[in-house]
DNA sequence: GGTAGTTGCATACGTCGCGTATGTCAAATA
DNA sequence: TATTTGACATACGCGACGTATGCAACTACC
């Protein structure tokens, strides 16, 4: 009746990466006791150390675990968009709005650069960064955008989508408040375009994307 | 010869306020002993904890303090400027200077948010964007810039900054990592402005200020 | 001017949470 | 079957925070 053995331990690596996913993404790190949610998920403190080292070795898997599905989402999110442009504005947008969600909010842009510092830095994390710099690649071949650095530009995006999601969800009204937000990116990112480029039109008509 | 008692009573605090300053920015707010930094200033928690309230509380006033020098030397660099838009990207260059010095990035754009949330929400706080915010209604009373919703685009470039900041800050040549951010940013910037704006020349000549 | 109350700070204590060292039992290996 | 390895639990120490308490100096009032 017991699962083989290297599947029970993959389950329990995986049950205390959900159990502290979810603990980090409601109270926060710091006010997370790593004996209140090992226990909750039916094991204790020995397991995560012998995991993950220790509390900040667990955030990294968290966020690296959280990374790959917003790039999936995003690469996702790009490759359904009829243009290059537009994709690519899909994905912007489509950025901001993860950076909604509470728990993206929380351990992506909050408790994660806090802790570990910039992630963006790290190997094998940040995808999402990755993934607006090749973007950015691809529309400086196509011609589309004026010369412009793909790294810098994809990070000053990143900061500008993270803090308007601070913006939005601590806002009073955060619907009203993301259209603003959505609608002054947009217009930011229009002015990339080359202005004599031919696919300015397909950018143009994109609305803001309901939430 | 000792000095009127209210004279005291500012100065532990303005002490209390320095050692907790520095202890935060180098650091950072989870790693500082309240022990350890009021007995650098020759105090105790004691002393602390009847100022501040807790620990927290110590960190708003170290903010708030932070906030209004950091506004003040905005508003300076602006003004020395020759015409309101070169006093903008002025501004917002120094803002991300601002962001590369240690102390500033870690307690303001690090520790700051994580602690208590988005620090731009509160009252009295965050005069920063304040400035931004003014500058760019101003400009486009000027006509100057295009139509922008002032406060959103204002967030937008303070998140652009301070990811900005924490990349320069964190990459292995902060030097030419910094050239090529402020390029890059000043390449967004110069699309704010109106196309046929006769200010266009003038801002066009900047430099990038030497760190 | 003496006494009562308040204020500014120090001291003492309880508690909690992290990290490490150690123990234990099942599975793999020989 | 004897031994070793790995997965996890238990036990302990330590540091840090917050609070309760103490005390001395200043103020206020009679």
């Amino acid at each position: 009746m017991s699962k083989p053995r290297p599947e029970m331990i993959a389950e329990t690596r995986a049950k205390l990466l959900a159990a502290a996913r979810h603990a980090f993404g409601t109270i926060g790190y710091a006010q997370s006791s790593m004996d209140d949610f090992t226990a909750g998920a039916g094991l204790t403190r020995g397991a995560l150390y012998h995991h993950f080292g220790d509390k900040k070795g667990l955030l990294q898997a968290v966020i690296q675990e959280m990374d790959a599905e917003m790039t999936a989402r995003l690469t996702s999110v790009s490759s359904r968009a009829p243009t290059r442009w537009q994709g690519f504005v899909d994905e912007c947008v489509a950025y901001i709005q993860m950076a909604l969600e509470p728990e993206i909010q929380r351990i992506m842009f909050r408790d994660g650069p806090a802790v570990l510092g910039d992630i963006s830095q790290w190997p094998s994390t940040n995808g999402c960064i990755a993934a607006l710099s090749r973007s950015l690649s691809q529309l400086k071949a196509d011609g589309a955008i004026i010369e412009v650095d793909e790294e810098a530009t994809a990070r000053l995006i990143n900061g500008a989508s993270s803090h308007a999601a601070l913006w939005i969800a601590n806002s009073e009204d955060p619907q009203e408040t993301s259209k603003r937000a959505v609608e002054a990116f947009r217009a930011l990112l229009e002015r990339l375009k080359k202005p004599e480029s031919d696919t300015a039109k397909a950018g143009a008509t994109i609305s803001t994307m309901g939430s």
